[in-house]
DNA sequence: GTATAAACACTTTTT
DNA sequence: GTGTTTATAC
């Protein structure tokens, strides 16, 4: 083993062998954070404390990720997968599936994401006759996911006379009784949602004492990252585990706190000396990361905060150029900026792609970068937005996979019931919810009984019910009898997806029944893959569970290597690039005119300023606009009083004004256009990713001109033939099986080793 | 009950 | 500008 410690410098040491009793790090931007725990996990283990005794919280599955990596290359990967590593929403999913049954619940139960969650308020909402633009599904939600965050649960919520106070006054005064409902119908439909995976937690912890005593007894050692950013219900699991013993480990900084809109308590971090009077604290207050100017300049800013631990953040690296302020007309201007900085610099300074990032506060603002960047050819790849398991075709498969798992999964049966459509409309399905709602049973139970039940549904369409029924029931008896690639094909082909989508010829079907496609291979992909890994057979609800809490950031592909990156700043947090653009660093924008309210909202917008600065290692740039377009008409804006929180002696402001005049604009423009436009070959290799309607016609327009030439007979297809495949590169038949259209094929590709592949599904290209 | 077109509302950040 | 809901004809 490497000798890691001599790696730290004298207080990063410290943290790292303080083992025992209560500990705060307080890790400041750069500082070496991750490296930190990192090699406290590795210390924990060479002093003999078993993997499987130590649990690890991230924020992200993506640092969990790279954090489990970093691990295995210090200790190996045989003791590293024994850690209990991850979100708290995934270990805890975890422990609640394991003791499921306490709770009501089976171990499969449905993790409902925030689309079904506010499906289901819409619904109910609907069925109690209330106001619909009253009762938002978000307003609604953000209530109840409140409530949850504190431990109030729906039957203590109407006792809280702040909150119902709050709800008349805000004339809500229904939102109790919804949450009652909402809570009432998770229940029936086996399912929890984010929030309930923490609040069922607490539950399970304070009603099954002996459950808690095993965990608190299982889990010696505790770390969490990103302390500032839990909520209160995550706080209590912590404190609850680590009562005992009080080997709790937890590192954040203050100032990068930027999740109290989702409930998050800054005040976790500053009152941990009140929770562990014996706590011992470490302050990493060296920046490794950024230059002094870098540094200095987030410093300024942060300062103008009140509510701070106080910690003193230097840089011992270069200087650095100062902070460089572009200002725009429009927001096309300023994407045609950014990406001409970028080729400027990628060239002066000899980077990669990769070591640039775009940072901005909404998601919205992604679409004119991305037109600037494919403008001018710059590859990128974006982060956020409609993730690939969001899109319309995704979700309708996989809650056919949710239905055949947990057939109560009244959210997933709703989106299939008519899809593709089997004659059984709106009417229907209020009918059978109405019924559900009035005998307490849950939807699969009338399903069962379609034919008994009386409730003035013709005959016709109950049998076309019944249908349905038997197809799910046949399914489900499948799950643990076959893998999740097997029954996944089955479930695609059986449920009429691909056959809708086979007979529309429309561009948008295409592309659907690739992204159909492609879920298909990361199945395959995902069962093979695990099935060696664990030597067991995988089956779709091992599958289920596995992506149930990943987002796109969790599916980074090989190809995406060398791209610049676009992403919120709240993204953006933990990583870090040679060279970042803040954009739209406009009043209104950034800070949002939705938290410039009070005083705390802006404070908390003044450190996400801080986080996006501090992502930085060589060069930052911010830039703003005066004039943007707003849900589709042009608004004028002003630059962000953040830019003015800055000590100006760090920025290099614009000489002038801008060198573009309303008058000259148009003649300006075209400037940026006069380069070359993509070459045919280059567009071929071009990437897409997986956003923006305007981005998914060039797609399908790529990936039409494709199918032209290199669709191939499925027929045609024997053993020993060379063909290529859009992923997996070439490869070798060496055997085919099956009927047709079910033919399936064993291929060896040269890069991506040996794969089983459904011929219907392969887009393959003979090449002898 | 289904398929189209017009009207409509919406955007802060994410597990 | 975009995705979703409603009005209208079939």
């Amino acid at each position: 083993m490497h000798n890691y410690i001599a790696e730290l410098n004298p207080i990063q040491q410290e943290a790292v062998k303080s083992i025992k009793g209560p500990n705060l790090i307080i890790a400041g931007a750069g500082s070496g954070k991750t490296r930190v725990l990192t090699y406290r996990i590795a210390f924990l283990l060479e002093n003999g404390i078993p993997a499987k005794s130590i649990l690890a919280l991230t924020f992200t599955n993506k640092a969990a990720k790279e954090m489990k990596e970093r691990i295995a290359s210090v200790v190996g990967q045989s003791t590293s997968r024994n850690l209990w590593m991850g979100t708290f929403h995934s270990i805890f999913a975890k422990i609640l599936r394991n003791e499921a049954k306490l709770l009501g619940y089976t171990s499969n139960f449905t993790i409902y994401d925030t689309t079904d969650t506010k499906s289901i308020l819409k619904n109910i909402v609907k069925e109690m006759n209330l106001d619909d633009k009253t009762y938002k599904p978000s307003d609604v939600y953000g209530r109840i996911s409140m409530a949850k965050n504190n431990l109030i649960t729906a039957a203590a919520y109407p006792a809280n006379a702040q909150l119902m106070e709050f709800d008349k006054s805000s004339r809500k005064p229904e939102i109790a009784t919804i949450y009652k409902h909402y809570t009432q119908r998770c229940f029936k439909a086996d399912a929890m949602d984010f929030d309930d995976l923490l609040l069922n937690t607490n539950i399970l912890f304070r009603d099954f004492p002996e459950v808690l005593a095993k965990y608190q007894s299982i889990f010696s050692h505790i770390l969490v990252d990103e302390y500032q950013d839990t909520n209160f219900s995550q706080y209590l699991i912590v404190k609850k585990l680590a009562t005992n013993h009080q080997n709790l480990c937890v590192v954040g900084d203050d100032s990068q706190s930027i999740y109290s809109f989702r409930g998050a308590k800054i005040e976790n971090i500053l009152n941990f000396r009140n929770d562990y009077p014996n706590y011992k604290s470490f302050k990493l207050e060296q920046n490794y990361r950024s230059t002094q100017t870098i540094v200095d300049a987030a410093n300024s800013i942060i300062a103008k905060n009140k509510f701070q631990i106080p910690k003193t953040v230097f840089s011992k690296n270069e200087v650095g150029n100062k902070i460089k302020v572009h200002n725009a007309i429009t927001d096309t201007e300023e994407g045609f900026i950014v990406a001409n900085e970028i080729i400027d610099s990628r060239l002066t300074n000899q980077l990669n792609f990769s070591d640039f990032a775009i940072l901005y506060r909404t998601n919205a603002q992604s679409r004119i970068f991305e037109e600037a960047l494919r403008k001018r050819n710059i590859p990128y790849k974006i982060y956020g937005g409609i993730s690939f398991y969001q899109r319309k075709e995704i979700k309708d498969l996989i809650a056919y996979f949710r239905l055949v798992i947990n057939p109560k999964d009244e959210e997933a049966f709703r989106r299939v019931i008519n899809y593709p459509t089997r004659g059984i409309g709106d009417t229907t399905i209020s009918r059978l919810f109405e019924f559900a709602q009035q005998e307490n049973f849950d939807i699969w139970t009338i399903l069962e009984n379609i034919n008994t039940i009386n409730i003035g549904i013709n005959k016709g369409i109950s049998q076309k019910i019944h249908q349905f029924f038997t197809f799910i029931k046949a399914l489900s008896a499948k799950l643990y009898t076959c893998n999740a690639f097997d029954l996944a094909s089955e479930i695609t082909l059986t449920s009429g997806i691909t056959h809708e989508l086979h007979n529309d010829k429309s561009p948008e079907s295409v592309s659907k029944y690739e992204n159909i496609e492609a879920l298909l291979n990361g199945i395959q992909e995902f069962t093979t893959d695990t099935e060696e890994e664990i030597g067991q057979m995988i089956t779709l609800d091992m599958y289920l569970e596995n992506i149930s809490l990943l987002t796109d950031a969790d599916n980074e592909k090989p190809e995406d290597r060398d791209k610049v990156t676009l992403m919120t700043i709240h993204s953006a947090k933990g990583l870090e690039f040679n060279s970042v653009f803040i954009v739209g660093v406009e009043e209104e924008l950034f800070p949002s005119k939705y938290s410039s309210t009070t005083a705390q909202e802006l404070e908390e917008e003044r450190r996400l300023f801080y986080v996006a600065l501090t992502r930085a290692k060589k060069e930052a740039a911010i830039s703003y606009c005066r004039s943007r377009y707003k849900w589709g008409s042009l608004e004028s804006c002003s630059p962000s009083r953040f830019i003015k929180d800055i000590d100006s002696e760090y920025l290099d402001m614009p000489k002038e004004a801008s060198i573009f005049t309303e008058e000259n604009f148009e003649t300006s423009r075209n400037q940026y256009f006069k380069k070359p436009t993509i070459q045919a070959s280059q567009e071929a290799t071009y990437q897409p990713t997986l956003r923006g309607k305007n981005l998914m016609n060039i797609n399908n327009a790529i990936h039409k001109k494709v199918e032209a030439t290199e669709i191939t007979d499925i027929t045609l297809i024997q053993v020993d033939m060379q063909v290529e495949h859009e992923r997996f590169g070439f490869g070798t038949i060496i055997q085919v099986e099956g009927e047709y259209p079910n033919t399936k094929a064993t291929i060896v590709f040269k890069n991506s080793g040996q794969k089983q592949l459904l011929l219907k599904f392969a887009k393959l290209r003979i090449i002898n």
